[in-house]
DNA sequence: GTTAGCACTCTCCGCCTGAGAGTGCCAATG
DNA sequence: CATTGGCACTCTCAGGCGGAGAGTGCTAAC
């Protein structure tokens, strides 16, 4: 019938009626429920008619002749393109998550570990924290321990608090206070240098000294070279794996199971997770826009925050297709905008 | 009939077939076939006659009428013990892990966790290796850095090579430098003393001094004070918890779902393995010996593993009730004494 | 003591059926 | 002519039934 590729409002309306309530219940909904539920003044046979449109249109689809319309991905997507619009009066905070960040974290990686946790127990999904890339991060101090022999434990904190360590083996073996003395040298040169620029900044002071007038920071350099030199994976926190089990779409065991390997197997998951820090922002991935075959009936919800100085990671959650996006959107960015602000504090 | 504790070494042999024949497939089984499998050159009605008796003695049950038998727990604690019986022939070392611990490992946390895979993915259950406790390790490296204000960052190594770290707050902020200053001091008092000890260690020295002749000395060990006072938790590294998804037994979401609830709340296990510590050897806990009810139907079975320095830990697998002992057991106990050499080695 | 035979029990699977939910289409309506 | 009521049609789901299969328990024979 209507070949417009706009909607109507009222076709509109009623394409939101459906989706909301096949997130609240899970099973194809009729046309008979639609318009009992919502007052809309319109009868089960024009509802028909109108969904009939929209399945053509590929927005719904029909699981067999005779049950109820369900949305399909491009019916989701328009659903959340809808909410987007409207978001400025969405906007109240959601309640109780000021409260539980009125508490002191000490330590980045705990922030964000809770973080994981709040997202998940709030939303039901799996909460995910992809941590700011290492590279980013300002030199703030450094610390060499002798292990034995000639393995060196290095203890590395960046300004914003996150600390990293790292077992490296040298060539020679220095006493700890060889080390001590080491240590100092490179905590003089490096402050606040950027992770991603020490490199350079190496290379440049070894060739200036090349003349080693200074033995100890030639050697304290070429040290520090290998601490640098491999690159680090970054840290992803996820929490609520298990809050999958109790979505009756999951219940079939083969893809709960796929769904497991999924993130056992990190490193696809982290691809996914690092297009969607590029940019920045909000971004909400339906179903298969997720690239990842077995995740194909799973939404991500991400946007990213930013630490104060200027260090980016990125939040969200991964739930299925059909999960609760009015509520999961406003969440999601504010959460974001408080592990902003407590970043910032830090 | 046959009313005498003591089992004949007919009944034996069968309920270890019985036993056997259940691991490997999961379902009752019938007297036909063990008389088939088994050649023990007996008809179906005569061992069809004693299981009827080792049913009535509590070694085996029936789901229903007609159907075959399988193990209770008393049947499985018996079949555990005749194979600990002939253990000294079984012991022969599992393929394939011994290659897995060639390679090097430069902190203890690598290596625990790295076991702890190495057990879920050799004997499809869950691995869990209990950490040493920390009150057992001995002092060996303390570093301070300060983060902002008055939060210092506390790195502690043991001379097993453990690393901790951890985030304290004191009453006065000072400089860097007067960190590294305490440190050194803290680290020339403190060198091979065991931390469990450390507290009185401290307060000792504290009388001592009470003079205060040397204020840099008083300051950092009410400092090391605030880093010893709170108790430590064990860490404890899982792996594997997939693995029971596979398993036919778990298909039930609802059971699945109370073991990864206790996983979650890592507390209650930890008891049961601290009480797996104590007297230190084999454990083999079956069904409901593990006292949480939620894991009746998991067994655990573990041992112990010794650092150089006699710093004792525990690993071991938590899988089904119907697990393969036979070959789990050996595992377990091989992996066991080649973290105890790897740890020893370090 | 061991075994063959046989009746009995229980599960599992496929088949059928009726109820229920929902659609699609058609004709009537304002 | 968009909307609506009515009605036939389709599909799922749950329950009941029955036969096949597996296994037991008992008894009588070896």
């Amino acid at each position: 019938m209507l070949k417009s590729t706009k909607l109507d409002e009222r076709s509109m309306q009623i394409l939101q009626a459906v989706v909301n309530c096949y997130i609240a219940t899970a099973e194809p909904v009729g046309s008979r429920t639609i318009s009992r539920k919502y007052n809309l003044n319109l009868s089960p046979a024009t509802i028909r008619n109108i969904m009939a449109d929209l399945e053509e249109l590929g927005y719904l689809k029909h699981p067999h002749t005779s049950a109820g319309r369900l949305p399909t991905e491009q019916g989701y997507r328009f659903y959340v393109e809808s909410l987007n619009r409207e978001r400025p009066q969405l906007q109240k905070p959601p309640a109780g998550i000021e409260k539980c960040y009125n508490q002191k974290f000490s330590e980045v990686s705990d922030l964000l570990r809770y973080t994981s946790k709040i997202l998940s127990s709030n939303t039901h999904c799996i909460g995910v924290v992809l941590a700011p890339r290492i590279e980013d991060m300002l030199f703030k101090h450094i610390n060499l321990v002798h292990l034995r022999d000639n393995l060196v434990l290095v203890v590395f904190v960046s300004r914003s608090g996150s600390v990293q360590q790292k077992v490296i083996e040298i060539s020679e073996s220095y006493t700890q206070d060889k080390l001590d003395q080491m240590a100092r040298c490179l905590n003089d040169h490096f402050k606040d240098v950027p992770l991603f620029n020490i490199r350079n900044h190496l290379l440049d002071m070894m060739r200036q000294d090349k003349q080693l007038y200074d033995k100890l920071l030639q050697r304290a350099l070429r040290l520090s070279q290998k601490v640098f030199d491999s690159p680090e994976v970054t840290k992803v926190y996820i929490d609520g794996q298990l809050n999958i089990l109790n979505h009756p779409e999951f219940e079939d065991l083969k893809k709960m199971n796929a769904i497991f390997g999924t993130f056992e197997e990190k490193n696809q998951l982290i691809v996914i997770l690092d297009k969607c820090l590029e940019g920045g922002g909000l971004r909400v991935l339906i179903g298969s826009e997720n690239q990842i075959e077995q995740m194909k009936d799973c939404s991500f919800v991400t946007t990213t925050y930013n630490a104060g100085d200027s260090v980016m990671g990125m939040l969200g959650v991964i739930g299925p297709t059909r999960m609760e996006y009015s509520s999961v959107i406003p969440l999601v960015e504010y959460t974001a905008k408080m592990v902003s602000l407590m970043l910032s504090r830090m």
